[in-house]
Formats: structure tokens, C-alpha cells, sequence
DNA sequence: ATAATATTAGTAACGATTATCGTTATTATT
DNA sequence: AATAATAACGATAATCGTTACTAATATTAT
């Protein structure tokens, strides 16, 4: 997978790179569309479920609704907004709280989490 | 919603409450339908959706792949296999870690979150 | 340049879930 | 107990997000 370059995958991940408010493919692709009028929805998802398999970027599981994606790979978590439904980085310390769980028992191999948080946002709250 | 008992919700709910693997709508609907050979899957779905709306049950997003049930609804984390798909229920103590967030920088309301482990269950790295 | 093939645009197909609708079951009222 | 009101049902159509297909195009190697 990704062994040729394309004009398509660069500017998907040009953009998702240039914004910070975890676009789903939808969203890029309706930005793309002014830059790129042929563009089509299936490149869009093929290439950022490629760049996400690849580890360059991040998928974000959205319960209802669709995939977010994320070009900031560090650990970090989020906070969704269950009014509005924006999806926001949330700079809690609960990520550097997790790792050190208490795996003796459980036999299992923990390769990894996703921690999701619900409320209202700022927004939301003032109205 | 919920105004009027339906022997459908009362078998749906029994049928969650007894089993700790954490069932798609499907799994239920596969199970019921022996001894309720006419209920509908779309019957199953409205009633767990209703019951989860009020509060009775819990709704695990799963990323791809169907949702997941849950009749326990004490705040509790939950692991996933990536190999062969199986949700348990985690007994790390990260649940009681994470409450005390420093909500210091954060204008916005928390009203809760979800947390999910994934990895390798005990069955599937012995293969 | 030529050839090989990964990637694309366009569109069909898919799986999970929800919506619709005429019928049935539950509950309240007489 | 019969009647009326309506919530819930079963069957099935529709929707939504996503993936699969295919002929044409773009990229890379020779
Ligand atoms: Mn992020
Ligand atoms: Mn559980
Ligand atoms: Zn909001
Ligand atoms: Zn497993």
C-alpha cells in the first residue's frame, strides 16, 4: 500500500494537517472538492483509511455518526460535545494516568486505548 | 417512550441481563427468535435503543462493527480483541483514576466518558 | 518512449440502523 | 366485560457511512 505518490493523497493530508477540529472524510472532501473539482469521496476514504493503516494519521471512532480523523498522532484524548457534536483535543492528564494499570490479571496483551469524554462544550453551555 | 410493558422488551431485557458478553442487537435477535419465533429485528433494535436511552442499559460503541449491550451499567471499562472481535469488561482501576480531572482549563461540562482497551484476549494469544 | 501497475473517478453494493405503516397488544374508561 | 385510545409490533423500505468494483488515468521503472 501508498508505493506511488498521488496528487490526491497529498492534498487530503495537506488539509487534514492545516486543521485542528477532526474532520470526518465528508469534510475534507467538501473542502477538496474547490481545489480539486474531480476529487471523489471513495479517494478521500481510501487515503485516509490508507494513511490511517499506516499509521500516519489517526482514526477516531465516533459511536453514532462518522469516523473523525486526526493528523496529530500523539497519545491525547478527546472530548466530544454531545449538543453540537464537535469533537475537541482535551488536555487532561488522564492519559499519562492510564498506562500504568494493574495487568496481573488480565493474561490478555493491551496494545492500546481510546478514551472518549461526553458533555456540553463552552458554546453549548452559554446559550 | 416505554409507556406500555411489551413481553418483547421484558424477553430482550432478561435475555441481556443474563449474559455477560456484551451482545449485538443481532446476537439477541438470533436468540430470542427460539423462543419468540415472530419478533422482529427491528423490534429488538427499538427496544434497546429505548432502554439505553433511559438509562436501563448500556450502548458500547464499537468502532466498525455493530454496537454492543450491556445490562450492567456501573461505570466500568471495557477490553476489545482485535483478533477475534470479543468485548469483556476490564477491571482496571483506571475508572476510578480518571474522575478526578483538572477541569481547571476546561470551560465545558463532563458529563462522562468511555473507555476502551484494545489488544489480544488470553484465548486468541495462546493460538 | 514503453511497459507495468498503483491510483483515480464514478458508481454500485454493502452492513448497520432507523423509519414507515398497517396490524396487534396493552391499558384506561365506560 | 365490552369499548376506545394508543403504544408497540412485524414486515419491509429507506437511510447513512463506508467499501468494492471497473474502466480510464497517472505514476514509476525499464
Ligand atoms: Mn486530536
Ligand atoms: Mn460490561
Ligand atoms: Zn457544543
Ligand atoms: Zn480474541
Amino acid at each position: 500500500m501508498l508505493q506511488k505518490h498521488s496528487k490526491q493523497r497529498e492534498a487530503i493530508l495537506a488539509e487534514l494537517s492545516a486543521r485542528k477540529d477532526h474532520p470526518t472524510a465528508d469534510d475534507i472532501y467538501t473542502v477538496l472538492r474547490k481545489s480539486h473539482p474531480n476529487i471523489s469521496l471513495g479517494t478521500v476514504y481510501r487515503n485516509l483509511s490508507a494513511l490511517a493503516d499506516s499509521g500516519k494519521i489517526l482514526r477516531l471512532h465516533n459511536g453514532k455518526g462518522s469516523d473523525r480523523f486526526d493528523a496529530d498522532i500523539s497519545q491525547h484524548c478527546h472530548f466530544k460535545c454531545t449538543v453540537c457534536g464537535c469533537v475537541s483535543d482535551f488536555s487532561a492528564d488522564a492519559g499519562s494516568v492510564l498506562p500504568p494499570l494493574d495487568r496481573e490479571c488480565f493474561e490478555g496483551r493491551i496494545d492500546g486505548y481510546s478514551l472518549m469524554f461526553y458533555g456540553v462544550c463552552e458554546k453549548c453551555l452559554q446559550k
